[in-house]
DNA sequence: CATCTTCATGAATATAATTCATGGAATTCA
DNA sequence: TGAATTCCATGAATTATATTCATGAAGATG
C-alpha cells in the first residue's frame, strides 16, 4: 500500500479545515466490528448492507487519516494494535449509544402498549429465539412477551387476527398492512449416516432423495424446503417418516432410518460425534431465509425495531454458519 | 413547531433504508454540548465553526428522528429531559473517544520527539495558561513541557530559533513556516474607580484616556492594544505609569492612580470588591484575538494539536466572556 | 497453473450536509 | 408600545461527502 510510504504529518496536513474533529465516525467503529467479526470486508459489507468498495473507500480514509493500518491484509484480515484500540473504544462504547438510544425511545413511546406475542412457523427456531428473547428481556423488561404455541396453517393471519404480534416466517409474502424484515438465510443440509453410500459425493441431488426414506418434521411439505424446492420440482416423492423433535430426526438418521434436510446450524452439534454426515442439497446448495413479520403499525416502534435487532444479532453470534440476507 | 404534531410512528417510517443506524451521530452529541454550554444556536454555531443554519438543520432532523424536541425553545435554550439524556450520552464517551484518538496517535507518532516549550507575550496569559497546561499533563505525560521565560520582542522568532515550540501571540502574522491557530477573542475593558467620573459613562472613547494616566505592563506599545489601536490612531499620549502584575495594576487603580485597559476574563475577580469599576472601549468594543504559533512541521503532530485544543477548551470552561475566533 | 475470491482504486453517481437568503418570533431598549 | 435587535426555522441552491460501478491486481485454493 502506497499509505505506508505517507508519514504520519503528511497525512495529517492534508486535513481540510476541522473536518479533522469528524473524521471518526460511528459507522467507523462499526466498520471495524464488522470486519473484525466477519474477517473479510466483503462480508462485513453485506452485513452492513453497503458495498465491498463503500467499506474499502471508508477504511483507507480511516487508515490515512490516522497513517496507521487497522488490519493487516491477508485471510482473514486480522487487527493491528491500532485496530484493536478502536475495536476496543467501540465494544466500550457502543452499547452505552445504543442505551442511550433506547431510554430516548422509552421516554418517547406508549409505555403501556409494549407486548410480543411471538408466533414461530418453523421447529428448530426455538434453539436461537429462546437466547435471543433472554437478551431482549434485560434491555426492555417491561416488555410482555409471549409464546403463541400451537401450529398453524397461516401464521401471517395471526397477525391481522391479533392473535400475535410478532412471526418467524421463511417467506417473504405481499399481505397489505405487514412487514416483513429479514433475519438472516442459511443452508440446508442432507445429513446421512456416516456409512452411507451418499456420504462419498460432496453433494446431493434430488435424484438421490427417490432411492431412501426422508425424515421430516410433521409439517406441511409446503414449509419444508428440500421437498418444496427440490423433490416436487424433480418429481420426487420418496417414503417419509416423522419426528417431532430434531434430536429424534438425528438418531433416526444415525440409525441409518434415512435421510433428513435440516438447516446448517441446527447440526455442528451432532456431527461432532461423528455418527452423521452433511452434505450440501444441489451443486449450489439450498438456501432459505428466515423474516420477522409484524404488522405495519407496530413495526416502526422502538420496542419492535429492536427485538428484530436483537434476533438477528444474537443469531449472528450464536449460528456461525448463516449470512446476512437482504 | 410542526414538528410536534407529527407522530412518533410517522417519525419512524420516514426513514430510508438502514440510515437509521446512523442517525444519531458524533457530530450530534458535540452539537448538544456546543448549545447547552453556549445557550444558543448561533453561539454553538461559531463555536463549531459552522453557520447557525447548518446547526439548526441538524438539530430539526434528529428531533424529527426521534418524535421528541431536545431544547426547549426561549432563551437562553434549555434541555428537555431527552436532551439530558444525549447530553449525559456525550459526556460519558466523548473522554472515551479522545482518550481513544489520543492512544492511537501515541502508537504512530515518535514517543521521544514530544517537547514543548512555551513562550507567552502577554501576561495575563499566564491566568488561563496554567490550568490547561496541568490538565494537558494528564493526557500527555511524557511530554516535556517548559515556559520559555524572559521578554521577547519578536517572540516569533523563537519558533525559528528553536529555542520555543509554541508561541501565545495576539496577532496572525504571515511568517514562512509558521502555522497560526486561533485560540479565542476577547473584549479589553477600561478599569477606572467607581468613584471616577467617567464610570457615569456607558462606554470609554480614546478622548477619555487624554486627561489621565494609563497604567500598563511594562510591554512595548505595539503589544498594548489600547495604545496601538485606539489612542495612537487619535493621536493620544496619555501620561504612563507601569506595573508588572495584574493586581498590583488594579490596585493602582482603585487608589486612583489612573486608568488601566485590561481583558475582560482578568477582571471579574477584582470586580466584585467594588472599588474599580470596567467599561467597554468605544462603542463596538476594543477586540482582541490570541493564537497559537507553531512551526509547520510541529502544528500536524497529535500532542501539539491536542495541547492547542485543550488550551482552547480550558479557555472557554474558565472564562466565560470569551468568544471563538475564527 | 487455472480458478475463484477478495481488495483497492478511479470515475461516475447518488446522497447528505452546509450555506445562502429570508421571514417570523422572541427579546430588549428607548 | 413601538422600534430595533437578536435569534431561530426553513426552502432552495450549492457544496461536500459517501456510495456504487467497473475493473485490475493480489491472494488463496485445489
Amino acid at each position: 500500500m502506497k499509505m505506508y510510504a505517507m508519514t504520519v504529518l503528511q497525512a495529517r496536513q492534508n486535513e481540510k479545515g476541522n473536518g479533522g474533529i469528524n473524521m471518526l465516525a460511528l459507522k467507523h467503529l462499526r466498520l471495524i466490528e464488522a470486519i473484525h467479526d466477519s474477517g473479510s470486508i466483503t462480508r462485513a459489507a453485506s452485513r452492513l448492507y453497503l458495498t465491498q468498495s463503500a467499506l474499502s473507500h471508508q477504511l483507507v480514509a480511516l487508515e490515512t487519516y490516522y497513517g496507521v493500518s487497522l488490519f493487516e491484509r491477508g485471510r482473514p484480515l486480522r487487527l493491528t494494535a491500532a485496530g484493536e484500540i478502536l475495536l476496543a473504544l467501540s465494544h466500550d462504547i457502543m452499547p452505552r449509544i445504543e442505551a442511550a438510544k433506547r431510554e430516548l425511545s422509552r421516554l418517547v413511546e406508549d409505555k403501556q402498549s409494549g407486548r410480543l406475542r411471538i408466533a414461530v412457523e418453523c421447529h428448530t427456531c426455538y434453539d436461537w429465539l429462546m437466547p435471543a428473547m433472554d437478551a431482549y428481556r434485560t434491555n426492555w423488561p417491561e416488555v410482555e412477551m409471549d409464546l403463541v404455541g400451537g401450529f398453524h396453517t397461516d401464521p401471517i393471519a395471526l397477525l391481522a387476527d391479533d392473535k400475535a404480534d410478532l412471526v418467524i416466517v421463511s417467506e417473504r409474502g405481499k399481505h397489505k398492512g405487514v412487514v416483513f424484515n429479514p433475519l438472516f438465510r442459511y443452508e440446508m443440509l442432507a445429513l446421512m449416516a456416516s456409512a452411507h453410500p451418499l456420504a462419498a459425493k460432496s453433494y446431493l441431488t434430488a435424484r438421490d432423495f427417490a432411492a431412501d426414506v426422508l425424515i421430516t418434521y410433521p409439517a406441511p411439505d409446503r414449509l419444508l424446503d428440500v421437498v418444496r424446492r427440490v423433490l416436487k420440482p424433480a418429481g420426487i416423492n420418496p417414503e417419509r417418516r416423522f419426528a417431532e423433535l430434531t434430536i429424534a430426526i438425528v438418531q433416526l438418521v444415525a440409525s441409518r432410518k434415512g435421510l433428513a434436510a435440516l438447516p446448517a446450524w441446527a447440526i455442528p452439534t451432532y456431527l461432532e460425534r461423528g455418527y452423521v454426515v452433511a452434505r450440501p442439497i444441489t451443486k449450489r446448495g439450498l438456501w432459505s431465509g428466515l423474516y420477522a413479520a409484524a404488522r405495519e403499525a407496530d413495526a416502526g416502534r422502538a420496542f419492535h425495531k429492536d427485538f428484530v435487532s436483537t434476533l438477528r444479532e444474537q443469531a449472528f453470534m450464536s449460528l456461525p454458519t448463516i449470512e446476512p440476507l437482504a
